[in-house]
DNA sequence: CCGACAATGATAACAGTGTCAACATAAGAG
DNA sequence: CTCTTATGTTGACACTGTTATCATTGTCGG
């Protein structure tokens, strides 16, 4: 008699990995403070916490992976928000607080990506990372005012970059409690001349 | 016949949680991620690990107290900055130079304050941690311009906050490498009119 | 088809952690 | 001096990340 279902389960998971890196963002979403246990996880996946060792070398390496998912979210939302946006002062202005709020709506995702990064050995691929982050500045930037040079222009964009990063973290932080017409306030303040 | 020493060690330990607070800031600041573990901290003290839960209920609250001890010093900091720089746009950016260059030189301290903080529940006393984060808000608004509605120098305030939080932290991050010029370049573009 | 081999999984164990219960010692008040 | 309170110790529990060893599955050459 043929087993009308797969019978329990399958020695082989098939794609973990994948299966670890989708549930685990999952589980991390659903907090507010990035906090992974890799038992926990493996329980969730129906599989042995050791065999998460065969995709990954060790946990800092999962959570790098993952860091690095969050990131390419927050790279493609922000270069979303520049093409939609258009160059200029309002381009500008949309861009940044695009960006804090998405880490407001992501705030475990946003503070995962900054506790990995800074990390002395950040195990992923230092190109993709790059790539990931080269991407972040560049939504950032490109609505940069075109009458600077090359060096105000990387000025500019650092001072946008903090201003909007330090804005969010402190929301997340709970120093300041969110508002969106508090954050547009905030944003449009920056004005650029060269003075 | 008389013990020439004290022998070994008393019983008790005289001002243990002291003790504990002092070293425990001690082995935060010699690494640059602040991470303290109870039972190392207590050998190092000379101690049974469990003896510091007679001071603190658990390792959160050690950890917050010493998170208290660091934005204590951080505050002085700014308002002694505030005070040594005057009002006025000048006395504004060297705050701000300020914040960020402590952040530098004190990067375990500062990641501690600001990991602590924003968490479920901070166990230390609401009315310090408000007094303390109020002397720190305190000093980088004293030096805004005096020709704002309330409003606007209290977004103003924000603003500056958040410009050198997020300097400071991308710094930490590993994000752009520090150099005391560029600091001044990017708090100095900061330029408030009223729009 | 079949056997060797690599890929992937499970089990058991180790060192380490925060935490609690029970017990031991010191200091102070009556 | 005794009783109480504050403080410190020992032992244990549940948990964690990690490793070594063994089991199962898929794959590829002959």
């Amino acid at each position: 008699m043929l087993p009308i279902l797969p019978v329990s389960a399958p020695y082989h998971h098939g794609d973990l990995r994948a299966a670890a890196l989708q549930i685990g963002m999952e589980r991390i979403e659903d907090q507010d403070h990035p906090d992974l246990g890799l038992r926990a996880l493996a329980r969730d996946l129906g599989v042995s916490a050791t065999a998460l060792y065969r995709h990954f070398p060790n946990k800092d390496a999962l959570l790098d992976a993952l860091a690095l998912e969050a990131l390419g979210r927050l790279g493609a939302n922000q270069a979303r928000a520049a093409e939609a946006a258009g160059g200029g002062r309002n381009g500008f202005i949309e861009v940044g607080i695009t960006y804090v709020t998405w880490a407001v709506e992501n705030p475990s995702l946003f503070r995962l990506i900054y506790t990995r990064v800074g990390k002395v050995d950040f195990d992923c691929d230092p190109t993709e990372m790059g790539e990931a982050f080269m991407q972040l500045r560049g939504g950032i930037a490109t609505t940069m005012p075109d009458n600077m040079s090359i060096e105000q222009r990387n000025v500019a964009a650092l001072h946008a970059w903090s201003l909007v990063h330090g804005l969010a973290m402190l929301i997340l932080d709970g120093q300041v409690e969110y508002d969106p017409d508090m954050v547009r306030n905030v944003v449009v303040m920056t004005d650029f001349r060269g003075s």
